[in-house]
DNA sequence: CGGTTATTTGACCGACTTCAACTGCAGTGG
DNA sequence: CCACTGCAGTTGAAGTCGGTCAAATAACCG
């Protein structure tokens, strides 16, 4: 029982901030998560076509969902964090549409829906947790279609990053404002949909403007209340996370 | 029963699409259907904030689900057609994060959501298919995602109209490669990240290379293997609504 | 160190936006 | 029947945000 649990524990907890368990849920959640399985990053996961037999959670690392268009041009559809549940509940539908990939060196447990769909069955409250955390990617991807649409470069970025700072402190990784940031500039972009180099310029203007501290390890909030002003931000989309302020976790 | 049953004829016929349903099951899900309300266009059916206590079924007209950003510019997210059930089981969530708004005149039908998870919890099979609804909406949307993240605009265009076709197809309402089609040219722009004036400029290329005939009421497909080569259209997505090919549903 | 990859900078270009005016059409009321 | 109104669509010109190309620096990696 040592260190080696705290990921599950992160999952579990995650789940308890919008669903509450009994003892015998939890334990049901916890038997769930198998020995976790390392990618490098860039490495696939899961691909365009194949069979939706398994369910995914990050423990470790980023995991982006990602569509591309043959000549290159990529968009990465979300990122999922430790503590998410990926494709809970998707095995309805047959195949993959879109692909997961790791964007850092990540740990993720790979969970077969035959075991998803007998616990869900046992039980009703689990099956409402997976569908929760399901929708709740649904309402985030949402919010990106308006971040793409309609924010300019700079709104969209310091969204972004407001609602990853949310996030992350839901599942404890955001201490003082500050958490791992380990994102490639061009993977960025690719969630933003734009080029690489007009994001270098982007992040440089909240960089000047005094809003974040970002190298390649670690991204730090140093204005919170200017990072949302600039984003327009409002986390109502996230309430079930129990965060109501970015950097604030309930609790 | 008369022609007043044929909208809930395509609602159910969608379903059986993608879920086979015994005579029981099929029963249940048309007692689930009431009266229809009508909506004028540009009508507000549903708000952000309000309770999600409510699932609905267009049955005439087109809903759009959209998000706004308080100083007017607004994103269309999705499309809802006569036929699809519109947040289905999505009462796991508290509260709405958009808003569903009548794009043309419509008659919808209004389900509490209670009465749909009763008719869940009684047949497993039906809240599969609830479930496929609810995932194929977020399939599509991961597309529109791609579509205006990485697509110019003609593709974009191309791609939405593909798309449309499809779906129209697949509910019977496209004979002939033609169907109705009311949208203004602000609320296309609104689905595609783009300001009308270039929309306009947009719609003309696609008219001007053969592709597509559109007045105020009626889109006609003229070039199906052009339109597709513009927009890079992969129907993948769709599968499970048993179409192959634009203009081409099957059975 | 050398080789590679990521970030940064500069100059230029183009897709799309904005602003403004004009057209066409349907509805309304005189 | 026809002005009058209002809205959607169309056109033109000018501006901007963001993209592309190219090259320089900086960080990583064996």
């Amino acid at each position: 029982m040592g260190s080696a649990h705290i990921p599950v524990d992160r999952f579990t907890a995650k789940i308890r901030r919008h669903t509450p368990l009994s003892a015998e849920e939890q334990e049901a959640l916890v038997k769930l998560v198998s020995r976790p399985v390392f990618y490098p990053s860039g490495a696939t996961i899961a691909d365009v076509g194949d069979l939706l037999d398994i369910a995914t959670i990050p423990l470790e690392g980023l995991i982006g969902r990602s569509k591309s268009l043959g000549d290159g041009r990529r968009q990465i559809l979300a990122v999922l964090l430790p503590g998410d549940f990926v494709d809970a509940q998707a095995s309805v539908m047959r195949h993959r549409t879109d692909s997961l990939e790791a964007l850092d060196d990540s740990k993720v447990a790979i969970i077969p829906q035959s075991r998803i769909e007998a616990v869900a069955a046992a039980f009703p409250r689990l099956r409402e947790a997976f569908l929760r955390e399901a929708f709740l990617e649904t309402a985030i991807t949402r919010e990106w279609v308006l971040n793409i649409g309609r924010r300019t470069a700079v709104e969209g970025l310091a969204h972004l990053l407001c609602e990853l700072t949310v996030r992350m402190d839901a599942v404890g990784l955001c201490r003082d404002g500050r958490y791992p940031f380990r994102w490639r500039q061009q993977q960025l972009a690719d969630a933003l949909g734009l080029s690489a180099i007009h994001l270098n310029r982007v992040i440089q203007e909240l960089r000047r403007s005094g809003c974040i501290r970002l190298d390649r390890e670690t991204l730090e909030i140093l204005d919170r209340d200017r990072l949302c002003a600039v984003a327009g931000f409002d986390g109502t989309y996230l309430e079930i996370l129990g965060v109501d302020r970015v950097g604030e976790a309930a609790e």
